[in-house]
DNA sequence: TTGAATTAAACAAACGTTTAATTAATTTTT
DNA sequence: AAAAATTAATTAAACGTTTGTTTAATTCAA
């Protein structure tokens, strides 16, 4: 039950970073939220940012991973790569909202340095990985030579600007208030349609 | 002078809104930064939220205006509309990376309720006014039929995904640590042709 | 002389963190 | 297997800072 208590806490935490940000989210409070004593933050975690820095550390390490497997295979055609790529990102954002509304965040502002700059730095590999897609795509001749890291630029922008508010989603989609966006798998699909098709008629347009 | 001190506050505030975000900036820091005495922001703004409102109100009715102004001319092509649209917020946005920051950071954080909200319904003119262009097109058959308001979020977020920091930027473009891309005439336009290439691609496509 | 601008000092409240005491669980010894 | 000893988990209370804001006095300009 102790692992437990600890991912309870990251969990809670999660969530309460993403609606208020670090600064904005006292200790108190994720420990009201997360139902446990103020002390067992500090406790488990050292400090806040201790806690902040596990969850990074944590969540972030899997997309790193999955990303550089797809940019390694052999079996792949590039243009499938990028499509794994823009279902990995949609539904890896879509499913864990709250960690990555944290995350940018977190890029945007630089208080914390030793944070920031571990963000920046898996942001990089991973910018570099899909380059390294691109790249050969256009040596193949199946790509048109397009600007590789601000394609990435705008598959991860377009993501993260459906992030940005549940609100503004529910415009996008038409739906009422109430209605969870990120849930639906129809919204879903409708983000990846999107995207490939506009990656696809830049990449492979004559 | 008095209004030059109210705008100086202003602008230096924007500086470390964007940098430590609204609960990292601390009264005593934006004071010290604008080299005014604490009390000064509480004497013209009343409060933090206040003076943090007053910027809001200020800089991001400019945006809006010049979007509809463009959406109601009636001698533009829907693709003029649109590329002008791209120019004006790659610009906006470059030249105000501050601001900008700061408005993305506040759009992802729900604790300032009053504050969001106002955020994101000039958000949604926004892009009610670029659907309307984009429908427009459709009708008109000059469009393919896409998805308007995700091609917006695909404009906005590629801009907002280059704002995140300044270092990604920089290994987007290429350069040394010290270079500031968004003061670089070329980066801009390297920024335009991309988004406008893919835009163009996606609403042009046969 | 009147009102605005500016100041240093103080305010209570909230912050992250630590402490010292207590309870619960685990290990060691009998 | 029971008792004792040891470690881990949990708590309420307090720590010293820092927070945003206000006050009351003073300087400045009209």
């Amino acid at each position: 039950m102790v692992t437990d208590k600890r991912t309870h806490i990251m969990e809670r935490a999660i969530e309460l970073f993403a609606e208020k940000g670090f600064e904005g989210a006292s200790v108190r409070d994720l420990a009201t939220q997360a139902d446990v004593n103020i002390a067992m933050v500090n406790y488990y975690f050292g400090t806040k940012e201790g806690l902040f820095q596990q969850i990074v550390e944590t969540r972030m390490a899997t997309t790193r991973d999955k990303i550089e497997e797809i940019a390694a295979n052999k079996t792949l055609s590039e243009i499938e790569k990028v499509d794994l790529i823009i279902e990995l990102y949609v539904e890896g954002f879509l499913s864990q909202p709250g960690f990555h509304k944290m995350i940018q965040q977190e890029m945007l502002v630089t208080k914390r340095e030793g944070m920031h700059e571990k963000l920046i730095n898996t942001f990089i590999q991973n910018t570099n990985n899909f380059n390294s897609i691109i790249e050969k795509g256009i040596r193949k001749k199946v790509f048109t030579k397009v600007d590789a890291p601000l394609v990435f630029a705008t598959i991860i922008g377009t993501v993260n600007q459906i992030l940005k508010s549940k609100i503004v989603c529910n415009v996008f989609a038409g739906y009422n208030k109430n209605y969870d966006p990120y849930k639906d798998e129809q919204f879903k699909k409708r983000l990846i349609t999107h995207i490939k098709q506009l990656i696809h008629s830049h990449l492979l347009n004559k």
